[in-house]
DNA sequence: GAGTTGAGTGAACAAATGTTCACTGAAAAC
DNA sequence: GTTTTCAGTGAACATTTGTTCACTCAACTC
C-alpha cells in the first residue's frame, strides 16, 4: 500500500534465463549494499532475500552460501578494479608527474563510480570470509604481478632485478589501497586533499626508488 | 567430567572489586579471541559469555553492549600500539639505516607478542562497528599526529613545513599499517621476508622523501 | 499439444539471538 | 549484627537465523 506502485522488482519479462539472470543481479546488488556498513560475515541469507523480495529458499537456485555469493562479488569487483586499471594504462605524456596526477584522477573518479566495489574490496581484504579474504588476497597479488611487468617496460633491467619491481610494485600498489581506503572513508569534501596527499606521497615514493637504485648500484 | 578439573576460571577468592575485574578481563580476552577470524560485527553476546563462562545477562553489568566492549578494546590495543612505539624512540644510532631497521625489528617483535591487539584494529578499523570504526580512526589520528611532532624534531624547519610533516606521517604509518597486516597475514615462515621488504621499501620512502624536499626547494 | 525442467513458493524445524525480570547470596557498609 | 549493595543466576520472551521438503506453474523441449 506504500511500495506497490510498481511490483518492487520481480523478474517480469523476458526468457526464463533472463529472469533468472536479473535476479542473480538482484542478489549481488543487495548483497552487495547490505555489507556495505558491517561486513559479509555478518550477512544474513534471509536479509539478502528480504531486500530483494524472494523466499530464502530461492536463494539457493542462485549461490550455495554467502560465502560463494562472496566469491562471486569478488570476481565482480575487481573487473572493476581492472577496468580502471585499463584507464590507468592509457598514457599520453610519459613524466612521472604526469602519470601520477593522472593515475591519481582515475583512482578517484573510479573509486567515486564504483563506491561498492572498492568499499567491498577495502573491507573483505582484512574482514570478510576466509575463502573471500584469499581470493581477494590473491587478485591483488594478480595485480601486483602485472604492474610490475608494467614497469618493467619502463625502466632499465640493467638496474631494476625482477624482486626489486615486485617490491616496488607491491609499495605502490599497497599506497593504492590506502588511499582508496581514505577516499571511501572520508566524507566527500574531503576528497581533494586526499588527491593531493597522494600525488604528493606518491612522488615522494617514485623520486626515493629511482634513487636508492641509482645510488645502490652507481 | 572433562574439563572440571578445575572450575575453568570463575572468579573464585579475592575481594569482590577483585572478582569483577577478573571476569571483565576475561570478557576482554574471550571477546579478543572470538572475533579473530571474522570481526566484531559477527561477534554475538551469548557466544562471549558462553566463553567465559557466565549467564548471558552477566555481560551487562560490565559493559553496555558489544559496541562498548568494542571501544574497550580499541583503548586496549592502542595501550599495546604505544608501548610498541616508545620502544621504537629509544634510538641511539641516529643514521636512518639504523633507525629503519630498529623499528621495522620493534614492529615485528610486536606484532608478534601482541599478535590480537594488532590484528583487531586492523580488523576492525575497516570493518567494525562504526563507533569502534572511529576510535581507532581518531587514535591513528594521534598517532600520525606524535610521529609528525618527531619528525618536526629531527628535521630543519626551514624545509618542512607543518603540513609537509603530516603527509609524510600519514605515509609513514599508513605503511606501518599495511606492514604489520601483511605479518599478521602471512604464515611465520614468510616474516623474514616481509621484514627484508618493508625495510627496503621504507629505505626508498624516506631517501624520495628527504631528496623531494630539496629538490623543490633547492 | 504432451511432457519436462527449474525458478520461486510456503510451511515447518531446531537452533540461536538480545533483552526483560525477579531472584540469590556473599561481600561491603553501617 | 543488621542492612545494603551488586556480580552472577535462571527462566522466559519474541525475533531471527539456516536448511529441509513437497509444491506450483510458466517457460522450454520434443
Amino acid at each position: 500500500m506504500e511500495r506497490a506502485v510498481t511490483p518492487p522488482s520481480p523478474a517480469e519479462g523476458g526468457s526464463r534465463g533472463e529472469r533468472k539472470e536479473r535476479t542473480r543481479r538482484a542478489i549481488l546488488d543487495a548483497a552487495l549494499a547490505l555489507c556495505q556498513d558491517s561486513s559479509m560475515v555478518a550477512l544474513s541469507l534471509r536479509q539478502v532475500t528480504r531486500e530483494v523480495g524472494i523466499v530464502p529458499t530461492a536463494f539457493y537456485r542462485h549461490f550455495d552460501s554467502i560465502e560463494d555469493l562472496g566469491l562471486a562479488l569478488v570476481e565482480e569487483s575487481f573487473a572493476s578494479l581492472r577496468e580502471m586499471l585499463r584507464d590507468v594504462r592509457q598514457v599520453d605524456d610519459p613524466s612521472y608527474r604526469k602519470i601520477i596526477d593522472r593515475s591519481v584522477q582515475v583512482l578517484r573518479q573510479h573509486v567515486q563510480n564504483q563506491h561498492d566495489h572498492f568499499s567491498f574490496i577495502a573491507r573483505e581484504r582484512v574482514a570478510g570470509p576466509p575463502a573471500v579474504r584469499s581470493a581477494i588476497r590473491h587478485q591483488i597479488e594478480l595485480v601486483e604481478r602485472e604492474l610490475a611487468a608494467d614497469l618493467a617496460r619502463l625502466t632499465d633491467p640493467a638496474y631494476w632485478s625482477t624482486e626489486d619491481l615486485r617490491v616496488l610494485s607491491n609499495l605502490i600498489v599497497n599506497s593504492m589501497v590506502i588511499t582508496a581506503e581514505a577516499m571511501i572513508t572520508a566524507r566527500p569534501g574531503a576528497q581533494d586533499a586526499i588527491v593531493e596527499q597522494a600525488r604528493t606521497q606518491l612522488r615522494m615514493l617514485l623520486v626515493g626508488a629511482l634513487r636508492w637504485r641509482s645510488e645502490g648500484l652507481g
